[in-house]
DNA sequence: GTTGAGCGTT
């Protein structure tokens, strides 16, 4: 009764799961327990946590034991401020096996696999894998959030990040953001000319070949041309400091660029 | 120390 999350689903096979979204990342299951079993009975409550480091996703699960009472807490907490946050309960779409669920319900019960002797399952483990995964990249993409969003928030753009919102989601974007990471660590460690050579020669070698195409062309080519044409200026203003400028000859370099 | 769309564990 006191370890929420700490050992594994009671039954699923006659529990609501809601789902609370916009919950703070201090809020535990405890403080979410009392809330919600105030409206009903609470089987289990669980909040996922990063397996990294362990904070909290921001939301949680509770099962309720009867839907009556289920449906009663989402209108009731549903909006309600908690920590400071609103947050929003839902019931869950999706069962802990990512399987399709009906107002906090499971549809399609796994049990039907369970009852029948099939043997065992063809790779029980995998799923682990592909879950943690599955999980971190998406963790990836959502923390990464806050790095756009702050970014933007700056820029004082809130469209592009509402427009992610759209429940509209592309496979793709996710796909394409894999392949970039993917890409960009494959080029890192697939280079072998750059990873062969050690950080002090790496370090020389790219500085070295982009120092004289962009560094001098650029820095110089404003601060010669400011500092030419106003040095002469204020230097000299007599047409004889004209004459006598000309005469040195500013040589090809300065004429032309 | 931070974050904020979404769907879950021994």
């Amino acid at each position: 009764m006191s370890h929420f999350g700490r050992a594994g689903p009671p039954d699923i096979r006659d529990t609501y799961s809601l789902l609370v979204l916009n919950i703070t990342f201090r809020t535990t299951a405890d403080d979410l327990f009392p809330l919600f079993d105030k409206y009903g009975k609470v089987v289990d409550v669980f909040i996922p946590r990063d397996r990294r480091t362990g904070d909290s996703r921001g939301f949680a699960f509770v099962r309720y034991k009867y839907a009556d009472e289920a449906q009663k807490a989402v209108e009731k907490l549903d909006g309600r401020v908690v920590d400071g946050r609103e947050i929003m309960v839902q019931f869950a779409k999706y069962g802990p096996d990512a399987e399709r669920i009906h107002k906090g319900r499971i549809i399609e019960p796994v049990e039907k696999l369970k009852g029948r002797s099939r043997s065992r399952s063809p790779r029980p483990s995998s799923r682990y894998r592909d879950d943690y995964r599955d999980k971190d990249y998406k963790r990836r993409n959502r923390s990464r959030s806050r790095d756009r969003s702050d970014y933007e928030r700056h820029r004082g753009r809130d469209r592009d990040r509402y427009r992610s919102r759209s429940r509209s989601r592309s496979p793709d974007s996710r796909r394409e953001r894999r392949r970039g990471r993917y890409d960009d660590d494959k080029g890192r460690s697939r280079s072998p000319i750059r990873s062969a050579s050690p950080p002090a020669r790496g370090s020389v070698s790219p500085r070295r070949s982009l120092s004289p195409h962009k560094s001098p062309s650029r820095s110089r080519s404003p601060v010669a041309r400011a500092e030419k044409e106003r040095s002469p200026t204020p230097k000299s203003v007599s047409p004889r400091g004209r004459s006598d400028s000309r005469s040195p000859s500013p040589q090809r370099s300065d004429a032309d660029e």
